[in-house]
Order: structure tokens, then C-alpha cells, then sequence
DNA sequence: ACATTTAACTAACACTTGTTAGTTTGGTGA
DNA sequence: TCACCAAACTAACAAGTGTTAGTTAAATGT
């Protein structure tokens, strides 16, 4: 049980200030006021603002993709793991929901791992579609377009991240459950 | 057929700049360069820099709410009411996919107008709501959490200026059609 | 008691930001 | 031909940007 380190700190705050403005519209002097230091003081702990970004962002990518690769060696039926998947992003968003901001809003603003991040995301949505297809071609799926299927969603899921802080008293799981109700059972034939 | 003016090429040509880096992270410097001219010289056409992302994000929203008055107003089933919701969507965002880019991302860099744009969307969210809790009432729809289903549809809605435009041979009655059956009949009784 | 570490500070830098003022250019209607 | 006008230009501004250098003060481990 480590305890946040100063660094972990502006991260987190920087965070948040993201979430609400956007990565371009906060600078380091509004994330030293909110740090209660000055801006030059923030440099004793990261090296830039661009690597705030890139800590914020990359570490909830990989998390998307180790649990997509969990799901994708499960020996299940397609509709459960599209309901491992939904609870894959109401957990990671539960638990991070100012990173998820950045991640769905800034991620264009990531400079070097830019690259790194696009390939994580375009191996997360091409395993997301094949469970739909394999679903689709197992008759588990309605025959409707595997893509509108998909896109729509990872559009839900992709704005937990604003939903998810409203409800106060939250359950995940209930919430998944919720979710995939309104999601999935759709699709079931 | 009133022909395009200079404005209204810079206000567009400043939504497709704000589409890709958001509207902090483009300078009037970049919207010049796009336009081929010196910053200096988008002030005969414009007042500001926030006039700009004004008139992008209020016009959409004025065009979403008119859209939703005629829809409450007609005398048709509520899942009928839905389906004119998506439609809406779909024709909006299909002729003006880098404004609604705007709309969504960076609404909260309204200075002046952002009481206003708030109170267009609350009335909105309201109004979409009240179709699914009486759409619900009426047994026309599941009885599962209204607020979760209105925030699945309106995520995915509110998704579409991102795939639209990677549909080139796009029918928007098609989509739209698609885009029910995925959403609605999934929620039909 | 002393060396080390942590975390703050002040001061300054080179550059970028939105915007204004005043001027020039090329075309259009009288 | 001349006045007009839309639309570009150059030059400059004050404020704000991320960041570096060098210093100080308090806590910690030996």
C-alpha cells in the first residue's frame, strides 16, 4: 500500500484540470495554484507537461489492452465477453474517470508516444470487432453491420467517464449489469 | 443560394482546425496560415477569436433544439419520437461534421454565450428524457433505467461527427435506419 | 552532528499568444 | 476617371507560455 508520492500528486491533479478544460487551455501556472506551489516548483517532480500527458494517458491504454487480451483468451460465449468488456470500462473509468477525459479528449496532443498510443488503440477496437463478428457468425448476434454495432457501443462506453462522477452512490457492477442490458440484450437474437 | 463569404470560409476552415487540436490548441496564427493570409488580416472579417467558436457551437445547438420542439410537438408514438431523435442527429452532424466537433469538445471555452448554450442542452437532455420515461409509462419501452438508456443513445449520437466522415458513400437514411434498430429495437418491448 | 534528500523558492529566458493601428492593393460602379 | 470598398498587408503591443538556473529551508538517516 504505497503512498502517493508528490509526483503522483501533480498527476492526479493535472488530471482533473485536464477533464475540465482541456490539456491546451491549463497551464503549469494554474496547475501550481491548484498545487498550492509555484509553477517552477512542479519541475523538482516531472519533467515536462507533455510527460504529465503521456503518464496520465499511456497508463490507461495499456490497462484497456491487458484486459481486452484476458478477454480475448477466455474461453467463453461472444455476448459474455462483450459483457466482460463493458465491465472492463466501467471498472477502469470508476476508477480513474479525470485520466479517462484525457484519454478520450487529448490524446491528439500526445507527442512522441502518439504513435505508440494509436497502435494500442486501433489493436483494442479491431479485437472489440472481432467479438462482434465471431458473435454475429456463431448466430449468438443479430446480422446487423458488425461496425454500427461496435461504434456504437464504444461511444457509450468511451463517455462513462462523464457520466460515472454524477451518480454518487455508485455500484459498478450494478451499473455494468445496467449497461449491457441496455446494450447487448438489444442485439440478442 | 446565397454564395459563401470570406467570414464564412474563415468560420469553417477554423472548425476543421478545431475539429483536429481542439479550440485552445489552434492560434489565429495556424487559422491564417489556412486561410493563406496573416492573422492580422482575419480581423476585417471577424471580431475574435472566441466570436469564432461562438458561431460554430451556437448555430448547431439553436438547429438541435428547434429540431426537438417540432418532434415533442408531432403526435406520434414515442418510439417514433426516438427514431426523429436519430434522425436529427444523423442530419445535423452529417452537414456539419467539424462543427459538431466544436460543439462537443469545446463548449466550455464559451465566454459570454455559455449560459445560454447550457441552458439549450439541459432543455434538450429534458426533453429527450421525457420521451423515454413516457415511452416507458406507455409499455412501449423496456422498463429499465430511463437515464441510463437516454445516456447509451446520446453517447453514440454525440459520437457520430467522429464516424460519419469516415463513411464516404454515406446515406444518411441508411445510417440512421442502422443506427434505430441498433439503439431502439434493442429497448422495443 | 553532519551529510543528504526533498521540495519549495525567486528571477529570468526566449517564444508565442490574441489583438490593434495604420497602410496598401486591386477591383467595381458612377 | 475617380471615389469607394473589400481584403490583404507590415509592424508592433502587452500579456502569457513552458522551462531553466541557482538558491534556500526543513526534515531524515547515519
Amino acid at each position: 500500500m504505497k503512498s502517493e508520492t508528490r509526483k503522483d500528486e501533480i498527476i492526479n491533479t493535472a488530471a482533473k484540470l485536464f477533464k475540465d478544460k482541456g490539456y491546451s487551455a491549463v497551464t503549469m501556472r494554474d496547475l501550481a495554484t491548484a498545487m498550492g506551489i509555484k509553477a517552477a516548483s512542479l519541475y523538482n517532480h516531472i519533467n515536462s507537461k507533455q510527460d504529465i500527458l503521456k503518464e496520465i494517458i499511456i497508463d490507461i491504454a495499456e490497462a484497456f489492452t491487458n484486459g481486452m487480451s484476458i478477454i480475448i483468451a477466455s474461453e467463453v460465449s461472444n455476448i459474455s465477453k462483450l459483457k466482460q468488456v463493458v465491465a472492463l470500462h466501467v471498472n477502469i473509468t470508476a476508477s480513474n474517470t479525470n485520466g479517462m477525459a484525457s484519454l478520450n479528449n487529448d490524446w491528439m496532443h500526445l507527442e512522441d508516444q502518439l504513435d505508440y498510443y494509436l497502435k494500442l488503440r486501433n489493436e483494442y477496437e479491431n479485437n472489440f470487432l472481432k467479438i462482434i463478428e465471431e458473435g454475429i457468425s456463431t448466430a449468438e448476434i443479430k446480422q446487423t453491420n458488425a461496425e454500427v454495432i461496435m461504434f456504437s457501443m464504444l461511444s457509450t462506453l468511451r463517455s462513462l467517464y462523464l457520466w460515472i462522477p454524477k451518480k454518487e452512490d455508485l455500484n459498478a457492477d450494478d451499473l455494468a449489469n445496467n449497461l449491457s442490458e441496455v446494450l447487448i440484450e438489444g442485439i440478442n437474437v
